[in-house]
DNA sequence: TTCAATATGTGATTTTTATCACAGACAGAC
DNA sequence: GTCTGTCTGTGATAAAAATCACATATTGAA
C-alpha cells in the first residue's frame, strides 16, 4: 500500500501510469509496496526467484554478471522511469534471475507484486506498451554489449564507456574494469595511454575528458 | 492468405494458435503469407526494418552478429515452433534489427504482418503468453552467451558447443568458429587437443564425440 | 582422371589480455 | 600530523587468441 506522496512521485517518474483507469491505479496503489534500500545491497541474484516488478523513484540498479573468479561484467543500469528487462523476463517466463542486481546508490522503489504485474499487463494497453518498449530498448543495449565483448578490443570499449559518461568521470579504475568485465591493471594502463595521447587527464577517482572527439573517433575505430 | 495445407501445418507446429477463437484464426490466415526461402539467404539484417513475425514450418534461422572484419558470432537459432526474440523486440519497440538472420537450411515459414502481430498480442492471452514465454527462454540463452563470451575460455566454450550438438557433429571448423565468434585455426587446434585427449575423433566435416562425459566435465570447469 | 574448390594441419609470430607482486600516493579519521 | 585503508602506477611474466603463410588433404565435377 503506497502513501499519497509515494504515489505522486511514482506517477511523476512513470507518467504512463496516469493513463490507467482510476480503478486500476487504486488497485496498483493497494498492491504495491514502497521499499528503501541502502547503497551496495544486492537486490536480486542469480538463481533467485523473482517476486515483483520494480519501479525506481531514486537511485539506480546495476545489473551484472559475475564470474566464479570474482570478475564482473555490467549488463546495464536501471534508472528511475525505466524498467528491468531481466525482471520482466523472469515474470513473463516464470523463471529465475540470470544475473545480479545491486543498488548503486541509496534506492527508493515501488515493488509491484507478480500477480499485479500480470494483471496490469493483461488489461492495460498503456502499461504493456511501456514495458515492451523498454524491453526493446534494453534488448538493443544487450545486442550492443554482446558485439562489443565479442569483437572489440578493450581500449575501444573503455573509450566508449568514458565518452558515454558525464565529464569529468567520477569512478575508480576498478569500477570501470567491473563495467567492462576486465581487470583493474589493464584499465589503469589503457587510461595512461589515453592520457599520453592527451585525450584525458587523470586524477584520483576522476578522469577528465579533454578531447572527447578523439576518444569517440578512436572508439568507433 | 494461407492455403489449407499450410494452415494445418502451422497449427501443428504452433499448437497454441488452436486456442484462438475461430474468427481470429481466420483473420490470421487471411493476413499471413507463406514464404519459401533457400538455404543461405539473409532473411533480415542489421539496421533493417522489421516487417513481420515469422513462424517456422521447416528449416531454421541462424541469428548472428557480424563484425566489420568478417568475424561472426551466433546469438541463437530459431527452430520450428519457436519465435525470434529479436523480431519480437523490433515489433514491440518499432525499432530496427540489431543482428542478421540467415536461413541455415531451406526454409518454409509463415509471415505474420506487424499489424496482425500487434492485434493478436493485444487481444489474445494465449498468443501473448506464447510469445513472452519464448522471449524469456531466449533471454536466458542470451545471458548465458554474454557470460560465456566474457568469462570463459574458448576451449571450454567449444567443448560446450560440441556436447550440445548431436553426435557425430557434422560441421566445418569454420562453422564452429562462426558460432563461437572466433577464428578457424583456433578451433582446429583446440579440436586437435581434444582428439589427443581421446575425447573426439576428427574427420572431414565431422567430429565424433567419443567421451562426452569428459568433454562435459571439461566444459563446466 | 584431372582440376578446382573446399577443408584441414601447422609453424612462426604478434597482439592482447591476464596475473602477480609490489611501491608509492592520497584522503579522511583520529 | 600520523596512520590506515583505498587507489593508482608499473615491471615482469604468462597465457590466450589472433594473424600470417603455407602445405596438405579430400571431394565432386568437368
Amino acid at each position: 500500500m503506497l502513501d499519497n506522496n509515494t504515489q505522486s512521485r511514482l506517477l511523476q517518474k512513470y507518467p504512463m501510469l496516469r493513463e490507467l483507469p482510476v480503478a486500476d491505479q487504486a488497485e496498483l496503489t493497494a498492491a504495491a509496496s514502497s521499499v528503501q534500500i541502502s547503497a551496495g545491497t544486492v537486490i536480486f541474484d542469480e538463481e533467485q526467484a523473482c517476486h515483483g516488478f520494480p519501479m525506481l523513484l531514486s537511485g539506480n540498479i546495476r545489473v551484472v554478471k559475475t564470474a566464479p573468479n570474482g570478475r564482473e561484467l555490467q549488463l546495464y543500469r536501471v534508472m528511475p522511469g525505466e524498467s528491468c528487462i531481466l525482471t520482466s523476463s523472469c515474470l513473463l517466463g516464470n523463471t529465475r534471475y540470470h544475473a545480479r542486481g545491486i543498488a548503486e546508490q541509496p534506492l527508493e522503489m515501488v515493488l509491484l507484486p507478480a500477480a499485479a504485474f500480470h494483471a496490469l499487463l493483461e488489461k492495460q494497453e498503456a502499461f504493456r506498451g511501456h514495458v515492451f518498449h523498454l524491453f526493446s530498448d534494453r534488448m538493443t543495449d544487450l545486442m550492443q554489449l554482446v558485439s562489443a565483448v565479442a569483437f572489440q578490443k578493450l581500449d575501444q570499449r573503455l573509450a566508449t564507456l568514458l565518452v558515454n559518461k558525464s565529464n569529468p568521470v567520477h569512478a575508480t579504475h576498478q569500477a570501470l574494469a567491473d563495467e567492462l568485465g576486465s581487470a583493474r591493471e589493464i584499465v589503469s594502463r589503457l587510461l595512461k595511454g589515453f592520457a599520453e595521447q592527451g585525450w584525458v587527464r587523470l586524477g584520483r577517482e576522476q578522469i577528465e575528458i579533454v578531447d572527447a572527439a578523439a576518444l569517440k573517433r578512436f572508439s568507433s575505430f
